[in-house]
DNA sequence: GAGTGGTCTAGACCACTCA
DNA sequence: GAGTGGTCTAGACCACTCC
């Protein structure tokens, strides 16, 4: 421990946060340790119980420290990294039956279970928003599915995310179902004899609001990746997938065309 | 204004940002609007100045408010969107003369002009760090070129860019001089007979730390994106880009293989 | 029940901005 | 100099967690 300098121009509030920081980074206090007390700081520093707050309140905007009402406060472990790789789209995934969700997960030797760590948060037909449609290549009065689910690996909430598929290109396929069966929507597409061309994923970086915040369980001010990924068979625009993902949770990969 | 609801478990100070939130999602305040000042909203919410202070640390953290000490806080306008597109890295804006970054802000209609949009922030021959020299394929003590560039258009820092080159690659060339001439580092690597066969880019969201934050001119808790890009001539990697981009600045496209 | 963080008030002094 | 936000203290009541 620093002792405060109460001349300084740095405000005292910065001065215990940044002592609390210095012990994080050391590893003083390491992931999902429980850091001392606002007792236990205010009478250390001899300061105000609400100074002490505030010098949390920059630790958790930092996304160092969280706080658990009643129980203490804690070191914020970065949730371990998913990598989604270039390739996660090829088609010998689909044709082993396995999703390209399934496969990443499989690669970072994560335990996960598409059956059960899935959760369907919306299933049915109607209209896509505008942003959505104008990708398909439809008016907002077209019909499509609308698939939207939240994928809990390991017990944290990883991503939420919205499929649109025109509806002429739905019916009468899995894609209808709770369970789109092995390779999941694009093996059905294929199948349909929509062969998959191209795929292009457009994404953003957000601050988290709601209910995107409330259902991937993040702090306020938590960043998030939105991503919407369009699959092309030829010209056509056959699916449309608006994703959030926990931002720091994922590395992406991509390759670029150097020609 | 709604009225507070003192009876409700919804806390005071959350009520108050919800309203001024609600106000600036309907733009009754505007990108750079001045908002009430703190003695107004105690006046029109009966409050204490602490519980508008905190309802005002919540839409900071969420990135919607700014605060000038001494003026008065202000509607967070988004940073005009930059998009970077799949195919910057395409050999013929090279031959044309144009680095991607240059490509990106013109197809924007920004204006941009390297040479007096870029700052040098570092030149120089040394050790490349751990993770980039395996990326080289190089060892720790192998010497690279180092070239740590910030991008300011329109006066908003946009990317510190740190670029890695083999001094073997880089001697000899204009990539050691601070202008790299038409083209850039890539336009020098072809000419040098290294022709781009592939390049690959690795990204991740941080939130932004020292002196990252600074440099971008960040609010505390401000995501950037981490990015890291390799480029290869064949199977060797002979460049390595290191870059922190203001996350909320940027849209980035990317193609992915469906086969 | 003891300890923890969450919220709110009252009041104070200061630093900065702008006219 | 008037108004603005930045910081700090003192004290209070409450809700939640864990034993």
């Amino acid at each position: 421990m620093t002792p405060l300098d109460r001349s300084s121009d740095r405000a005292i509030y910065r001065q215990i946060a940044d002592d609390l920081r210095a012990d994080i980074t050391a590893g003083v206090h390491g992931p999902g340790d429980r850091l001392p007390s606002e007792s236990e700081l205010v009478a250390r520093y001899g300061v105000n119980r609400r100074t002490v707050q505030h010098a949390f309140a920059l630790l958790i905007a930092e996304g160092l420290v969280y706080s658990e009402h009643g129980s203490g406060r804690f070191v914020q472990g970065r949730p371990p990294v998913r990598r989604l790789a270039s390739d996660r789209f090829a088609r010998r995934h689909r044709r082993a039956g396995k999703a390209a969700f399934t496969v990443e997960m499989e690669q970072a030797g994560r335990a996960y279970d598409p059956a059960s760590d899935v959760e369907m948060l919306d299933l049915r037909t109607g209209s896509a928003p505008e942003a959505i449609a104008a990708r398909l290549g439809l008016s907002g009065a077209d019909k499509v599915l609308v698939r939207a689910r939240r994928y809990v690996v390991e017990g944290l909430p990883l991503q939420i995310a919205t499929s649109y598929v025109p509806l002429d290109l739905a019916e009468g396929t899995a894609i209808m179902s709770a369970d789109t069966g092995p390779g999941g929507i694009y093996a059905r597409l294929e199948e349909s004899g929509h062969r998959l061309t191209r795929i292009t994923e457009d994404l953003a970086v957000e601050v988290a609001a709601e209910p995107v915040q409330r259902l991937l369980r993040l702090p306020v001010g938590a960043p998030v990746i939105h991503l919407i990924r369009t699959a092309f068979a030829g010209e056509r625009a056959v699916e449309v997938c608006d994703t959030h993902l926990n931002a720091t949770a994922f590395e992406l990969s991509y390759e670029l065309p150097a020609r």
